[in-house]
DNA sequence: ACAATTACTGTAAACGTTTACGGTATGAGT
DNA sequence: ACTCATACCGTAAACGTTTACAGTAATTGT
């Protein structure tokens, strides 16, 4: 006779019990080790559906050792571009029959790092993923004390004793460059950038792309920031008030770009008539915006699913950048320098 | 002397060997419990820090028979409004120290829901939250089996048997439409509303009103999509071929008002002065493109934090509807009727 | 001085799995 | 008929924590 389950779930002894069996053998059909086959494990799998068995993680995870699940630490910085990180990890995940764990960590929060990074170790994750994130040095060191797994996305960080997967910034940051300059464009300026972080790369590859170009750097140009939509309005309006008009503005992130663009044409300025504006990130938005804007696209679904993949990999993975392409739209044009002559 | 640790974390009974104190002690210590103070309180926690003690969730989640985690649980539609809640999510999660699991199941997906639904009870977390996803009858059932606690959040969904924190959708229909109403239009379109789940209700408000208004209601003015950019775009674009144009719109999505209103800008429509567009939700993006959107906004930060808060709250909590309140913006302007005559 | 309370601590069981190891059939190979 | 391999299964330990219960020492009240 069943006693009413009294809201207490069927366990493997339960299914045991019932069939006669030992709980080993229990287990061993339902995780299909193969040690058991055809009508036993037939048998328990049904049993064990009939009877509701859940899986009890916890139990499993404590005489394992381990989790299954990935632990994912995110900046809170307000940008949108994570959105398609995460969902390349969750998809990657997903495959692997992981769970994701996601947390959040200020940028510069001690606290909240230390905290993140606690609850990952404490919860034995495969391992942890950081996404757009500067990591404190002392928490590297944890992370490596515990000999836990991890790997950065979208930011470069810990000198190499991480694996990171970034898009090179400095590349980026050239090329962008460059691709204004193409355009006729020589006061360019950059807005929304970050005071530390390998995001910085990016002004040292506008900076020697203008070297390259013989275009004087100015230190007036660059407008640091967190690549909010705020910095970019700020930037705009800064660079509106200064007597030498720049012609072009490249933004930290599609937000950065969307608040300059704003800023501009509130402003009575032609985008990209008058300036011409891009941004790094290149998300779903920079088409759904008019003007549509032109970017430096990364390749963040990819960071995601790769992300996933060098983190369980066997053997340690390495560093590396992933490509990016400039997606010329229409929020950029011909600047004055174009044949050469300054109009 | 001290052995190297082995790579093997430090756990209770390690600090009580070098302390000479029992685990009971060092667990009670470690987790103010108030059994015990000052001297040996002290002590344990220096040790533990000083070992490098990190508790091992699993453990505690088993003999207590439950994690202190949260399981949020998302359609995978592709819209923006979920960041917010799920913010809010986390930061009530965090100051109740708890984790938060991020899962994905698609709308319709039997199959992935289940899967989701599973990972929850396995990992016997505190509670689930539903993220504007049409839960499937059966997985309710499996809920209310386990007597796991769970709430939907910006969807309405299981009548009655789930307590669910939404805005009221058949008012926002009705509010929306009067908005527009007001201002003169009489052929109001209303694009990108899915065919299931309580979204729907908006339909029947905006149905409703036009009747109180004696408004003949049209289907062919109704368009069906997923609260995508492109249902934005493909509504429009329906609109604009048909002979009787409409004068206003309104989007079921943020995303699906800027799809419409690119759509009229690429057909030479200007906007709001020959079509008017409004939208739900009012995320942070409606003032971050031009036009500014005029929107249904919904409190979806606060449905987050509220969420978390009656998930947890002893007396079981039952279905409320959170405040929304339409912001003006410059999507939307007069219409043809505004004094009552026909221009 | 004794009882009663308080403050602290230890013992040991329990949570539900997994898995190394050993055991028993069954069948095949010689 | 004997050995050996194969296939299946059970026993029991282990994972690291929490917590009910009981015990001891210190403090208080009378």
């Amino acid at each position: 006779m069943e006693v009413m389950a009294e809201a207490s779930r069927a366990t493997l002894k339960d299914i045991a019990q019932r069939l006669g069996l030992s709980t080993a053998t229990v287990s061993r059909s339902l995780s299909d080790t193969g040690e058991h086959r055809g009508q036993t494990v037939r048998l328990v799998k049904e049993t064990a559906k009939e009877m509701g068995y859940i899986r009890n993680t916890a139990a499993a995870d404590l005489v394992q050792g381990k989790s299954h699940a990935l632990a994912v630490i995110l900046s809170n910085t307000k940008t949108n571009f994570d959105s398609s990180i995460i969902e390349g990890i969750e998809q990657s995940a997903a495959e692997r029959n992981l769970d994701v764990l996601i947390l959040h960590a200020g940028n510069a929060d001690l606290q909240a790092q230390r905290r993140a990074i606690t609850t990952a170790v404490e919860r034995a994750v495969r391992g942890i993923i950081l996404v757009s994130l500067e990591l404190q040095e002392s928490l590297i060191a944890t992370i490596e004390q515990v000999g836990m797994d991890c790997i950065s996305l979208s930011s470069f960080v810990g000198g190499g004793r991480l694996p990171c997967i970034t898009s090179d910034d400095y590349q980026m940051g050239y090329e962008a460059t460059q691709f204004l300059i193409d355009r006729g464009h020589r006061r360019i300026g950059l807005a929304g950038i970050p005071q530390h972080g390998s995001i910085t790369l990016r002004i040292s590859g506008y900076r020697q792309c203008l070297e390259d170009n013989s275009i004087p750097y100015k230190e007036s140009l660059v407008f640091h920031g967190g690549c909010l939509y705020q910095d970019g309005i700020a930037a705009m309006k800064h660079c509106l008030k200064s007597k030498e008009r720049i012609s072009a503005l490249i933004g930290a992130s599609d937000l950065v770009a969307m608040g300059a663009i704003n800023q501009a044409r509130d402003q009575g300025l032609d985008v990209p008539g008058e300036v011409s504006v891009m941004s790094f990130d290149g998300t779903d938005i920079v088409d759904m915006v008019r003007p549509t804007i032109t970017s430096v696209t990364q390749a963040f679904h990819r960071m995601g699913v790769e992300g996933v993949k060098a983190l369980l990999s066997a053997d340690k993975p390495s560093s590396r950048f992933l490509p990016f392409r400039i997606i010329s739209r229409q929020s950029t044009g011909p600047g004055p320098y174009l044949h050469g002559d300054p109009k």
